[in-house]
DNA sequence: AATGAATGAGGATTCATTCAT
DNA sequence: GATGAATGAATCCTCATTCAT
């Protein structure tokens, strides 16, 4: 439907405009122009713009949370092995322009959004960490490792993936951190630190 | 004298608003009103919106120099020491309001001030990592620690802390995080995973 | 086109807030208000208050270059017979409202506006004054005045025509000067000061 | 005087930047600046801008008047003279600041004050005129001259002298105009045509 | 008297939102 | 539906004026 597309035009310009001048700096004739359309066509999609805004974030958490289900799916192989699915989605994720976006723009306007961030959190963050938790009580069975100090503070195991968006996003031009081998010092320093032990 | 005890009002009203609204967000008649001074006034303290931005950042910064130079100062001790030492201190700079709201509001606006991310990184992140080096290489050396990830990546001693800062910014109302124990955690997560062992 | 008419009202609207106060002392509320738009409906037209006021002296010149080369275009007659089309010209000019305020306008303004002193100066100022030179020259060949005193300072002849300008906008009230009889008057006297004789 | 030397700097500074930046320009940090006093002080000897503005017209008016009386004492002498003698102080004027700046001032500034356009009229135009059509007056009586066109339209003898000033002010970067040759073009064209005879 | 920090009304400009075409 | 011109509330910044020292 031609309705569709132009909504996902509107979109894709928002999350670029938006990340890149923040929810005040942000001009509508300038979310327009990149959509190719006109000012007041926004308002046929949007009612304002802080609608825009939030059907921005609301409408890029589906393909997250896809890929959550599909890790869950996968869910027969070791806990190193699972963790290194997680880590390398979320690698990918990093790498991938508009979830990163995304993730900084939540952080940086989130606080001016409760209940954006309340979403936010029910939505993605509290499912991430609960799929966090399931891999590790399961290796924990499995005796695979011997530390729950990640299923109680499962936001030790996505830290580093976060800290990553928001360097790059910073400091991305004076020292990029390279975010895969990033993950993977990380993926390797939790294991041993969780206690792991081939089986 | 009168005229410094004047900037701090105003420096402590900014950083609440600033915090609170981001910097396009902000308007200049409530940093005025919150800091009990006329709109005029601000003007003979910082020419403009912008530069009362940058003397925020820069002139929260001197406190946490100080609070490295300080963890230098007291570098006999074990690595295990040191990290409880720093992470103490991280502790202790999460939970007091400025620092926190600094960090926050570097992450949400650096990508809009360039030249205050480098001054940022130069002054303040680039000096915490070597910190962290010089930390783990000394553990290293001493034979407390075998893994080096954490020397070829501090930004993973440090993760934690800043992903605490966000978190209790954005989901402290709905699930706040307990940041002490959170890094405590993490702490002892990090040692196991650097090949920690008591001599 | 509707365009067109709404830039005319606009600066129609200019040249009276403008000429009765000056442009630093033009509030751009009165032009909008005395032009029948909303404020914001300016910068539709105009990039900003300077750009108006450059349009305004600008926009007002054509119908000055048109009578100069109507003048030309009547060229047969005798010097006499020229010189009194010209201060016809002049004095219908000056009898009429935007161009004498343009003029006014530029004395006051000018100096703090030296583009487009320059610009008036070669559009205008030079234009006519060429003008007047020709016709003397024309004058002199003809043997029907002797002095070049006319031709040397061309300025003189336009003079009374400034004068009554100036004069009537600060002494209208006062004490008003009938410009076409000033002028008449400054015709005979320099046409018998450049040594007039009928052929 | 302490006092009087002290309103004589403001004065001075006040003529030089009202001249720069015109009346609704000029700030008066600047005037205090230029005059080595604090703002403050200003309001010691003005009430404000305004009373400010009208000092400086009012007090720069006595050397013009002082030099009228001179030209009234000198009376004897043939018409030629009285007029080179007009011409000659009308030149010195001209090429002197203050005077020329306070006639663009006038000029510029007079339609927003009209009490003070009055009150130059007052004393200033309408006794330099009078003295103009005595000269004249006196000529004709004496067989000197023949027009009376002089005496009904005495601006016509003054007129290049303002021309001169506006024509410098404006263009003077562009095309400068030498004030002291092109009166004298003036006085020989002016006296030709009111039919100057020796006796 | 002199100072200059403080004030706050005022004005240029921007931009989210509306609405006639 | 789509457009983009028009609107005017909102906000940064300036500067004449005041007043405590």
């Amino acid at each position: 439907m031609e309705k569709a597309a132009r909504r996902r035009a509107i979109l894709d310009a928002a999350l670029q405009v938006f990340s890149e001048h923040g929810f005040a700096g942000t001009k509508l004739d300038e979310v327009a122009r990149r959509a190719g359309i006109a000012k007041g066509t926004l308002y046929l999609h949007f009612t304002d713009k802080e609608a825009l805004f939030r059907g921005l974030v609301e409408e890029n958490i589906a393909p997250v949370l896809a890929d959550a289900d599909h890790v869950v799916g996968l869910f027969p192989g070791t806990t190193r092995e699972l963790l290194d699915l997680l880590i390398g989605l979320l690698a990918a994720r990093i790498l991938d322009r508009p979830a990163s976006a995304i993730v900084r723009l939540m952080i940086a306007e989130g606080p001016r959004f409760p209940e954006l961030a309340a979403f936010y959190h029910r939505e993605v963050v509290a499912r991430g960490l609960a799929l966090v938790r399931q891999i590790l009580q399961r290796g924990l069975e499995r005796g695979e490792i011997t530390s729950d100090l990640g299923v109680r503070f499962p936001q030790l195991v996505i830290s580093p993936a976060i800290v990553a968006v928001v360097w790059n996003s910073m400091f991305g031009a004076i020292e990029p951190l390279d975010a895969r081998s990033f993950l993977m010092a990380h993926r390797d320093l939790l294991l041993r630190g969780l206690g792991w032990r081939e089986n």
